[in-house]
DNA sequence: ATGGCTACGATACGTAGA
Protein backbone atom coordinates (compact mmCIF):
# COMPACT_ATOMS: atom_id res chain seq x y z
CA UNK A 1 0.00 0.00 0.00
CA UNK A 2 1.83 3.15 -1.08
CA UNK A 3 0.27 6.71 -0.21
CA UNK A 4 1.56 9.95 -1.47
CA UNK A 5 1.20 13.65 -1.43
CA UNK A 6 1.97 16.24 -4.03
CA UNK A 7 1.43 20.09 -4.38
CA UNK A 8 0.79 19.62 -8.31
CA UNK A 9 0.54 23.79 -8.63
CA UNK A 10 -2.35 23.62 -10.98
CA UNK A 11 -3.99 20.31 -11.63
CA UNK A 12 -4.92 21.04 -15.60
CA UNK A 13 -1.94 23.30 -16.00
CA UNK A 14 0.10 20.26 -14.44
CA UNK A 15 -2.28 17.35 -15.78
CA UNK A 16 0.28 15.80 -18.38
CA UNK A 17 3.50 15.40 -15.51
CA UNK A 18 0.47 14.27 -12.88
CA UNK A 19 -0.52 11.52 -15.46
CA UNK A 20 3.00 10.08 -16.33
CA UNK A 21 3.98 10.52 -12.50
CA UNK A 22 0.73 8.70 -11.42
CA UNK A 23 1.34 5.83 -14.08
CA UNK A 24 5.32 5.62 -13.55
CA UNK A 25 4.45 5.30 -9.25
CA UNK A 26 1.28 4.08 -8.76
CA UNK A 27 0.67 4.87 -5.91
CA UNK A 28 -2.61 3.45 -4.39
CA UNK A 29 -3.80 6.68 -2.65
CA UNK A 30 -2.82 9.82 -3.48
CA UNK A 31 -3.30 13.65 -1.67
CA UNK A 32 -3.15 16.69 -4.41
CA UNK A 33 -2.75 20.35 -3.18
CA UNK A 34 -3.29 23.47 -4.94
CA UNK A 35 -5.58 22.58 -7.64
CA UNK A 36 -6.12 26.13 -8.71
CA UNK A 37 -9.11 24.93 -10.33
CA UNK A 38 -12.65 25.68 -9.89
CA UNK A 39 -14.74 22.35 -9.08
CA UNK A 40 -16.15 22.39 -12.33
CA UNK A 41 -12.45 22.07 -13.92
CA UNK A 42 -11.52 19.29 -11.82
CA UNK A 43 -10.21 16.80 -14.87
CA UNK A 44 -12.27 13.86 -13.85
CA UNK A 45 -12.38 11.82 -17.12
CA UNK A 46 -8.34 11.77 -17.34
CA UNK A 47 -8.13 11.08 -13.82
CA UNK A 48 -10.29 8.10 -14.03
CA UNK A 49 -9.18 6.86 -17.54
CA UNK A 50 -5.84 6.46 -15.39
CA UNK A 51 -7.44 4.46 -13.32
CA UNK A 52 -8.38 6.09 -10.07
CA UNK A 53 -11.88 7.24 -8.28
CA UNK A 54 -11.66 11.12 -7.01
CA UNK A 55 -13.00 13.92 -4.76
CA UNK A 56 -12.31 17.28 -4.22
CA UNK A 57 -12.87 20.47 -3.02
CA UNK A 58 -12.28 23.05 -5.75
CA UNK A 59 -11.79 26.77 -5.74
CA UNK A 60 -11.05 29.31 -8.22
CA UNK A 61 -7.40 30.35 -8.96
CA UNK A 62 -5.97 29.07 -5.28
CA UNK A 63 -5.78 26.65 -3.07
CA UNK A 64 -8.18 23.35 -3.80
CA UNK A 65 -7.37 19.82 -2.56
CA UNK A 66 -8.21 16.30 -3.95
CA UNK A 67 -7.85 12.61 -2.93
CA UNK A 68 -7.34 10.15 -5.19
CA UNK A 69 -7.61 6.28 -4.53
CA UNK A 70 -6.63 3.07 -7.60
CA UNK A 71 -9.47 1.34 -8.25
CA UNK A 72 -12.40 2.88 -6.31
CA UNK A 73 -14.02 6.08 -5.04
CA UNK A 74 -12.79 7.58 -1.57
CA UNK A 75 -15.58 7.86 0.25
CA UNK A 76 -16.21 11.89 1.86
CA UNK A 77 -15.91 12.68 5.64
CA UNK A 78 -15.63 16.32 5.54
CA UNK A 79 -14.09 19.27 2.92
CA UNK A 80 -12.99 21.85 5.50
CA UNK A 81 -12.25 21.90 9.37
CA UNK A 82 -14.39 22.59 11.77
CA UNK A 83 -14.06 25.61 14.09
CA UNK A 84 -14.42 28.78 11.15
CA UNK A 85 -17.57 28.32 8.97
CA UNK A 86 -16.30 32.10 7.89
CA UNK A 87 -13.21 30.38 6.27
CA UNK A 88 -14.19 29.81 1.80
CA UNK A 89 -10.59 28.55 1.53
CA UNK A 90 -10.52 25.34 0.11
CA UNK A 91 -7.70 23.71 2.30
CA UNK A 92 -8.91 20.25 3.71
CA UNK A 93 -10.56 17.50 2.68
CA UNK A 94 -10.86 14.01 4.43
CA UNK A 95 -12.15 10.30 3.10
CA UNK A 96 -12.33 6.81 3.89
CA UNK A 97 -10.54 4.60 1.45
CA UNK A 98 -10.94 1.55 2.17
CA UNK A 99 -10.58 1.05 6.13
CA UNK A 100 -7.84 4.07 6.56
CA UNK A 101 -9.00 7.46 7.27
CA UNK A 102 -7.21 9.99 4.65
CA UNK A 103 -7.08 13.53 5.68
CA UNK A 104 -5.48 16.03 3.02
CA UNK A 105 -4.12 19.56 3.95
CA UNK A 106 -2.98 22.84 2.36
CA UNK A 107 -1.52 25.03 5.25
CA UNK A 108 -1.77 28.69 4.72
CA UNK A 109 1.59 30.02 3.46
CA UNK A 110 1.17 32.81 6.47
CA UNK A 111 3.79 35.43 4.45
CA UNK A 112 4.24 37.91 4.84
CA UNK A 113 4.73 37.66 8.46
CA UNK A 114 3.82 38.99 10.96
CA UNK A 115 0.51 40.17 9.60
CA UNK A 116 -2.83 39.16 8.47
CA UNK A 117 -1.89 36.06 6.26
CA UNK A 118 0.68 34.99 9.13
CA UNK A 119 -2.60 34.98 11.76
CA UNK A 120 -4.26 33.04 9.57
CA UNK A 121 -2.35 30.51 9.24
CA UNK A 122 -1.65 30.20 12.76
CA UNK A 123 -5.14 30.15 13.57
CA UNK A 124 -5.60 27.53 10.70
CA UNK A 125 -2.70 25.34 12.33
CA UNK A 126 -5.04 25.29 15.69
CA UNK A 127 -7.74 24.54 14.00
CA UNK A 128 -6.18 21.93 12.26
CA UNK A 129 -4.31 20.58 15.73
CA UNK A 130 -7.48 20.37 17.60
CA UNK A 131 -9.07 18.48 14.59
CA UNK A 132 -6.12 15.86 14.40
CA UNK A 133 -6.36 15.12 18.43
CA UNK A 134 -9.71 13.55 17.72
CA UNK A 135 -8.67 11.63 14.53
CA UNK A 136 -5.94 10.29 16.61
CA UNK A 137 -7.79 8.72 19.52
CA UNK A 138 -9.95 6.90 16.90
CA UNK A 139 -8.99 3.43 16.63
CA UNK A 140 -8.78 3.44 12.85
CA UNK A 141 -5.65 4.04 10.85
CA UNK A 142 -5.38 7.35 10.04
CA UNK A 143 -2.90 9.56 7.57
CA UNK A 144 -2.67 13.58 7.62
CA UNK A 145 -1.09 13.53 4.43
CA UNK A 146 -0.52 17.47 2.77
CA UNK A 147 1.35 20.52 1.96
CA UNK A 148 2.14 21.86 5.72
CA UNK A 149 4.15 24.80 4.47
CA UNK A 150 6.63 24.15 7.22
CA UNK A 151 10.04 23.09 7.99
CA UNK A 152 9.76 21.06 11.20
CA UNK A 153 13.95 21.64 12.20
CA UNK A 154 17.12 23.02 10.59
CA UNK A 155 17.61 19.72 9.02
CA UNK A 156 15.13 20.73 6.62
CA UNK A 157 16.13 24.01 4.89
CA UNK A 158 18.97 24.37 2.76
CA UNK A 159 19.90 27.56 4.39
CA UNK A 160 18.42 27.93 7.85
CA UNK A 161 19.50 31.54 8.51
CA UNK A 162 17.73 33.18 5.49
CA UNK A 163 14.50 31.46 6.64
CA UNK A 164 14.53 32.02 10.04
CA UNK A 165 11.56 35.44 9.85
CA UNK A 166 9.85 33.78 7.00
CA UNK A 167 6.56 32.46 7.63
CA UNK A 168 7.18 28.58 6.65
CA UNK A 169 9.83 28.90 9.49
CA UNK A 170 9.21 31.24 12.05
CA UNK A 171 9.33 30.04 16.04
CA UNK A 172 5.68 30.00 16.32
CA UNK A 173 5.21 27.54 13.23
CA UNK A 174 8.06 25.27 14.26
CA UNK A 175 6.29 25.19 17.31
CA UNK A 176 2.91 24.49 16.07
CA UNK A 177 4.09 21.86 14.43
CA UNK A 178 5.76 19.89 17.21
CA UNK A 179 2.41 20.58 19.06
CA UNK A 180 0.93 18.38 16.61
CA UNK A 181 3.37 15.70 16.60
CA UNK A 182 3.22 15.28 20.10
CA UNK A 183 -0.07 14.20 20.21
CA UNK A 184 1.77 10.84 19.09
CA UNK A 185 1.67 11.42 15.31
CA UNK A 186 4.85 9.82 13.25
CA UNK A 187 6.98 11.94 11.05
CA UNK A 188 6.97 9.26 8.40
CA UNK A 189 10.16 10.60 6.28
CA UNK A 190 11.67 11.78 9.55
CA UNK A 191 11.24 8.50 10.89
CA UNK A 192 12.76 6.65 8.58
CA UNK A 193 15.66 8.62 7.62
CA UNK A 194 16.70 10.44 11.13
CA UNK A 195 19.65 12.25 10.14
CA UNK A 196 19.40 12.57 6.10
CA UNK A 197 18.90 16.24 3.99
CA UNK A 198 15.73 15.35 2.41
CA UNK A 199 13.41 18.37 0.85
CA UNK A 200 9.82 17.96 -1.25
CA UNK A 201 10.10 21.56 -2.79
CA UNK A 202 12.73 23.41 -4.72
CA UNK A 203 12.39 27.44 -5.82
CA UNK A 204 11.33 27.89 -9.36
CA UNK A 205 14.17 30.87 -8.44
CA UNK A 206 17.39 31.27 -8.75
CA UNK A 207 18.20 27.43 -9.91
CA UNK A 208 16.80 25.98 -6.87
CA UNK A 209 16.60 22.44 -7.47
CA UNK A 210 19.89 22.06 -9.73
CA UNK A 211 21.72 24.14 -6.63
CA UNK A 212 19.54 21.21 -4.23
CA UNK A 213 18.16 24.76 -2.67
CA UNK A 214 15.21 22.97 -1.35
CA UNK A 215 13.24 22.65 2.09
CA UNK A 216 11.34 19.74 3.24
CA UNK A 217 7.71 21.24 3.96
CA UNK A 218 5.21 18.18 2.19
CA UNK A 219 5.08 15.84 5.28
CA UNK A 220 2.61 12.18 6.45
CA UNK A 221 1.93 11.79 9.49
CA UNK A 222 1.12 8.73 10.82
CA UNK A 223 -1.27 7.48 13.77
CA UNK A 224 -0.19 4.47 16.31
CA UNK A 225 -1.93 1.70 13.49
CA UNK A 226 -0.47 3.09 10.59
CA UNK A 227 3.04 3.95 11.87
CA UNK A 228 3.38 0.51 13.04
CA UNK A 229 2.93 -0.92 9.51
CA UNK A 230 5.65 1.91 7.53
CA UNK A 231 8.09 -0.04 5.04
CA UNK A 232 9.06 2.84 3.35
CA UNK A 233 9.31 6.92 2.81
CA UNK A 234 10.69 8.43 -0.16
CA UNK A 235 10.64 12.21 -2.26
CA UNK A 236 10.59 11.34 -5.92
CA UNK A 237 12.73 14.36 -6.61
CA UNK A 238 13.59 13.94 -10.18
CA UNK A 239 9.93 14.68 -11.03
CA UNK A 240 10.86 18.23 -10.14
CA UNK A 241 13.51 18.41 -13.05
CA UNK A 242 10.08 17.34 -15.47
CA UNK A 243 9.49 19.27 -18.29
CA UNK A 244 6.25 22.11 -16.89
CA UNK A 245 7.53 20.89 -13.32
CA UNK A 246 5.55 21.70 -10.21
CA UNK A 247 7.80 23.63 -7.64
CA UNK A 248 7.23 20.61 -5.02
CA UNK A 249 7.66 17.21 -6.08
CA UNK A 250 5.43 13.67 -4.92
CA UNK A 251 6.33 12.32 -1.08
CA UNK A 252 5.00 9.05 -0.39
CA UNK A 253 5.05 6.10 2.27
CA UNK A 254 4.71 2.20 1.57
CA UNK A 255 2.56 0.49 4.40
CA UNK A 256 2.88 -3.20 5.01
CA UNK A 257 -0.09 -4.92 4.80
CA UNK A 258 -2.53 -5.36 7.97
CA UNK A 259 -1.71 -8.14 9.89
CA UNK A 260 -4.55 -10.30 9.51
CA UNK A 261 -6.71 -9.82 12.83
CA UNK A 262 -5.88 -13.70 14.80
CA UNK A 263 -9.09 -15.69 14.55
CA UNK A 264 -10.85 -18.26 16.42
CA UNK A 265 -11.06 -21.34 14.67
CA UNK A 266 -12.43 -24.70 14.72
CA UNK A 267 -10.16 -27.23 13.99
CA UNK A 268 -11.53 -30.30 12.81
CA UNK A 269 -9.90 -33.64 12.85
C1' DA B 1 18.24 42.43 1.04
C1' DT B 2 16.79 41.97 -3.34
C1' DG B 3 15.12 39.61 -7.15
C1' DG B 4 14.53 35.88 -9.44
C1' DC B 5 10.23 32.21 -11.75
C1' DT B 6 5.44 30.31 -12.56
C1' DA B 7 0.24 29.89 -12.66
C1' DC B 8 -4.02 31.94 -12.84
C1' DG B 9 -7.26 35.11 -14.36
C1' DA B 10 -13.48 39.40 -17.46
C1' DT B 11 -5.54 37.59 -21.03
C1' DA B 12 -2.31 42.16 -18.89
C1' DC B 13 -0.47 42.92 -15.35
C1' DG B 14 -1.93 42.10 -10.51
C1' DT B 15 -2.00 38.57 -6.98
C1' DA B 16 -0.15 34.60 -4.80
C1' DG B 17 3.08 31.31 -4.01
C1' DA B 18 7.32 29.91 -0.50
Amino acid sequence: MKIATFNVNGVNGRLPVLLRWLGESAPDIVCLQELKAPQERFPLTAIRDAGYGAIWHGQKSWNGVAILARGTDPVERRRSLPGDPEDSHSRYIEAMVGDIVVGCLYLPNGNPAPGPKFDYKLRWFDRLTKHAKKLFAAKEPVVLAGDYNVMPTDLDVYKPERWRDDALFRPEVRSAYAKLIRQGWTDALRELHPDEKIYTFWDYFRNAYARDAGLRIDHLLLNAPLAARLKAAQVDRDVRGWEKASDHAPTWIELADKKRAARKRVVKR
